[in-house]
DNA sequence: CTCGTTTCCGAAACCGGTTTCGGCAATTGG
DNA sequence: CCAATTGCCGAAACCGGTTTCGGAAACGAG
């Protein structure tokens, strides 16, 4: 007798499972018959499909994925590649977002299948191998950027995706987003109704499609309020804590320093405090500042910062939805939806209690 | 003509792709006596065994795991189900931790298939409902608890698992785990070396089975340094920030303070910043403290936090590459590997500036 | 040189589904 | 009342692999 050299002691064909086969004999119908039921085809009367799938119910028959992917080239997968080391800022968001595109995969009897990659060429790469091995049905793109590599791959391979993001040319792409610029724009109203009027801008990566709209919302923003914009209160590139720090010592040292900050991303945010209490000045108080994403570590600082938080579990699962529907065969144009991003005023923004000038001064005289 | 219901535009049978028929045909082989010689049958001989490997490789010849899922029941998946809501410190290593599988599934052809759960008995449902339609061939348990539920289904079902941690009862089990309880003994032994006689201890939740551990390991780095045993100074559930605090409060209210306070979760010990600066204490001063986690955040406090780093990357990396092993066959007993963390001192422990009486009458001094 | 073993491979069945095709019975139309 | 549809289902092929089984050729022993 033959034998494979890597011996598998487990039974192969699993003894619980029942089969279309089993099914059809136990109706009394033809395999195809009962095929056809289940899969909604028209030439079944309504009397029979109903019967099969009753049937199917009491027996409890669940086909196999991989058996009908064989045929039909879907394994009710959807493919998630995560860049990581890319944005630390994305790391603490994972298992929300995970867990409600995992949620609304399983609610459809579709499964989650994950890949890392360290960078785009890496990750579109990866992506081929999981279509190219019929892993992954469709793809649920993370941070899109303005000009995405992977929306050029898919899109020439006629695979199904959608992204969390839009992008610059929304050509077959179907999307799911938070309206970042809205946010943006709400939070200098929100700061010029307090009395501020030098109110900065610090944004995140420039690669990113969001760094774009964030800083259209902060002008428009700027301009709905009657507050001229000033090129030197417009800072970016700043992702993490240190980069806020950063930034925030900069608009520090202006002649004229703004007495409120706005920033695109939360982790930067939290740099503000650090600057702040640097040079002796209280957040919330002597400066102002909202932010965006609303990450756990804002809650924790002093006074809580103020954000636009980011539902992501909701996000994930509105993603898998329309993932699903896009890989059934829905228009990419019909499957574009936008939510806003909740506002969360924790105390990081009060009316100015010093004016750019006196804030000026003070920061003068303290200097080492 | 018959029509399904759904259309699918895209064509079924996609073009490029080099099935084990046209490699067979190719090579002038049958089948049967292609796919053993891929599979190292001892059927074949070595000459024909390597013509059709070299064959495979210049065509470009990959099965379809799906395709040799149906008869095999092996999909070449590994499952992995993280709990959510559970304990915010997992969330920062997700990413990392899901690197290290991600690649060391894909350097062996296989792939990752995540979904997530709430409760410990949801994670069970879908780890059921994964091994019934076969997503998964095997899974990674995260986080063990000390009787764990998964443990037990997994074992009852013959479905291969490996642990990352350690569990009570090791009867069929193969692991990977950081060894907490030398950390936590290496960071008594580290502060007793620095001077310090009251050392205290804030444990993590108590389910897990690290929490026994590493418990075990502080008393065993007491017994080392020939201290004494305070129950006063034990102290545990802290998962969090909020927790440290309060845990640190009780700590610094006794009528001996510790000096130094050694956590087994980095995010409760940050709690214990929180609590210093309340009191007008300085860490790495008037209190010292050691923790285990390395996370992120604790770089980024005053001073930062010395913790023992997992590198939670590797781990996943190695987790991954034993399931596959056991997937393949290999008995459990074989598959148990541990590693130490990495102590990395970045000034939050010191040498005690005060004793543990004159820390006692300043705090009872200060107090509002 | 003959006969029993090995060695090595092909034919065919099989896994669990889907899809094509053809045919019977019941309708419909003229 | 007969012919042409139509509705509904079964038989069989198929998808891309794996595995069983049997037999031809090469080998070794007597």
């Amino acid at each position: 007798m033959t034998k494979a050299i890597h011996d598998h002691e487990e039974g192969r064909a699993q003894p619980g499972r029942v089969t279309i086969t089993a099914l059809s004999a136990a109706l009394g119908l033809s395999k195809s018959t009962v095929s056809r039921a289940l899969n909604g085809y028209p030439d079944i009367s309504e009397r029979t499909r109903l019967r099969v799938r009753r049937g199917a119910e009491t027996m409890g028959y669940r086909p196999l994925s991989h058996a009908q992917a064989i045929r039909t080239g879907r394994v009710r997968a959807l493919g998630l590649v995560v860049q990581i080391g890319d944005h630390d800022a994305q790391r603490p968001f994972l298992a929300d977002f995970l867990a409600g595109i995992s949620v609304a995969a399983s609610a459809e009897g579709w499964t989650l299948t994950v890949a890392t990659a360290d960078s785009e060429a890496d990750a579109v790469r990866t992506m081929e191998q999981l279509v190219e091995d019929r892993k992954a049905d469709g793809f649920i793109l993370p941070r899109t950027l303005s000009h995405d590599a992977r929306v050029a791959l898919l899109r020439a391979r006629g695979v199904p995706f959608v992204m969390f993001g839009r992008t610059a040319d929304p050509e077959g792409c179907a999307w799911f987003d938070i309206l970042g610029e809205a946010a943006m724009r709400d939070a200098v109203l929100h700061l010029a109704s307090l009395g501020h009027r030098r109110i900065a801008f610090v944004n995140g990566g420039t690669a990113y499609n969001y760094s774009r709209l964030r800083l259209q919302g902060y002008r428009d923003g700027l301009d709905a309020a009657g507050l001229p914009e000033d090129p030197e209160l417009i800072r970016g590139g700043a992702l993490n804590t240190d980069d806020g720090a950063r930034e925030t010592r900069a608009l520090l040292a202006l002649p004229q320093p703004p007495t409120a900050v706005v920033f695109a991303v939360d982790h930067a945010a939290l740099g503000l405090y650090r600057a702040c209490a640097e040079r002796g000045l209280q957040v919330g108080r002597d400066v102002s500042v909202i932010s965006y994403d609303g990450v756990p570590d804002g809650a924790h600082v002093q006074p809580p910062l103020s954000s636009f938080t980011v539902d992501t579990r909701a996000a994930g699962h509105r993603l898998a939805e329309l993932l699903i529907d896009r890989i059934r065969g829905a228009a990419p144009e019909t499957l574009r939806e936008t939510a806003r991003a909740a506002f969360a005023d924790r105390g990081s923004a009060g009316p100015p209690r010093l004016s750019s000038e006196a804030l000026s001064k003070r920061l003068a005289t303290e200097t080492t």
